[in-house]
DNA sequence: TCCATTGATGTCAGTTACTGTCATGACCGT
DNA sequence: ACGGTCATGACAGTAACTGACATCAATGGA
């Protein structure tokens, strides 16, 4: 590992989340990426499947994280409870607040980034309802805690990247699961 | 309108959809469907923004008739009640089972496929939010019966699709919601 | 010390999704 | 008959990928 160029796989993530956000994902080849980073455009499809892999990076590893913590959880815990501690103890793997923003606002502006967005949540939660069926739960109610987890991960996720407080992501999941139990109990 | 050759669009829809079933969607170029269709492929992309889009036909309209159905809804009605009517009476517009389950096989067999039909379904989501904004319903109860109730399309027709009774589509769903009820009323 | 091996990279040719531009030819109203 | 409109064909071009082969520094053993 690392014989040549060290870390080229960061710096072309590096690079291609600051030509994505200068001049727009479509603007922006693979070519230039790949010369920002001092490699060839070969070497950028070597790292990365496609173009917009590159945003992605780390999302696998999360996921492993997220299921194990909830094949870990005491057997007394609640589905969505295990959902939600499990994707809490998650959040600090995530990268720094300024990395994150960035990143949200280059997929936020293009289509095709967003697709890629959806498709590994929805992988995620597909992984989630797996390990709740490990647990014994019955499968329309894994489904169920599964994609609750991932909208509230989705929503305190939004709001700690918008938010100017230094409040952290664990805590801004917690409150959207709070708000979320509110609802449906008054309801 | 169709002076020529009549019904190229449509043509390119069945196409399409045979190609994608018989070798795959990968493996058939855009220039073969639009030879079996009769033109060229220039034409393709011309009826179709990309090679993915061919199957994802009328769901801009599904969408306009769910918004309107629940901006129709009587003002007495919960959040959820309107949501799941508005779809159901739009399950009439889809087309007929054996065209579903084919397009859902091929769908279902291609991850760039899913992306482009999660795309579609959050947008759909969006556009519920939306009109249940102009209801007067507050942001974090329209988002959650919006994605509540795309949850209940999905379900319901993935049920409709591989149930061999002839029950109808909106049945499907409407038993989806049920037994959605009956869940977060034990939690 | 020398040499064979290994692994990341470069090079290059090829396929295919898509786009811009202009030409063609049937249809339409006058 | 004639000019305009509009769907289409023809053609060239860009850029995302892919496969095959070459290269060359580091490594490890003879």
């Amino acid at each position: 590992m690392g014989r040549w160029a060290p870390d080229a796989r960061g710096r072309l993530i590096r690079s291609a989340l600051e030509l994505y956000a200068e001049r727009g994902f479509e603007q922006t080849t693979a070519l230039e990426v790949a010369e920002r980073a001092g490699v060839t455009e070969r070497t950028f499809f070597r790292y990365f499947s496609d173009k917009r892999e590159v945003l992605f990076e780390g999302s696998r590893n999360l996921q492993d994280v997220i299921v194990t913590a909830i094949a870990a959880a005491p057997s007394s815990t609640g589905s969505i409870d295990a959902v939600a501690t499990a994707i809490e103890s998650a959040a600090s793997l995530l990268p720094n607040r300024e990395y994150s923003r960035q990143r949200a606002a280059v997929i936020a502006a293009n289509p095709s980034l967003q697709e890629r967005e959806l498709l590994k949540l929805a992988t995620l939660a597909g992984a989630m309802v797996e390990a709740l069926h490990r647990r014994g739960v019955a499968k329309l109610a894994a489904g169920l805690a599964a994609e609750t987890g991932v909208t509230v991960f989705k929503i305190g996720f939004e709001t700690w990247i918008g938010d100017e407080s230094t409040q952290e992501l664990a805590q801004c999941i917690r409150e959207a699961l709070d708000q979320l139990k509110n609802l449906t109990a008054g309801a």
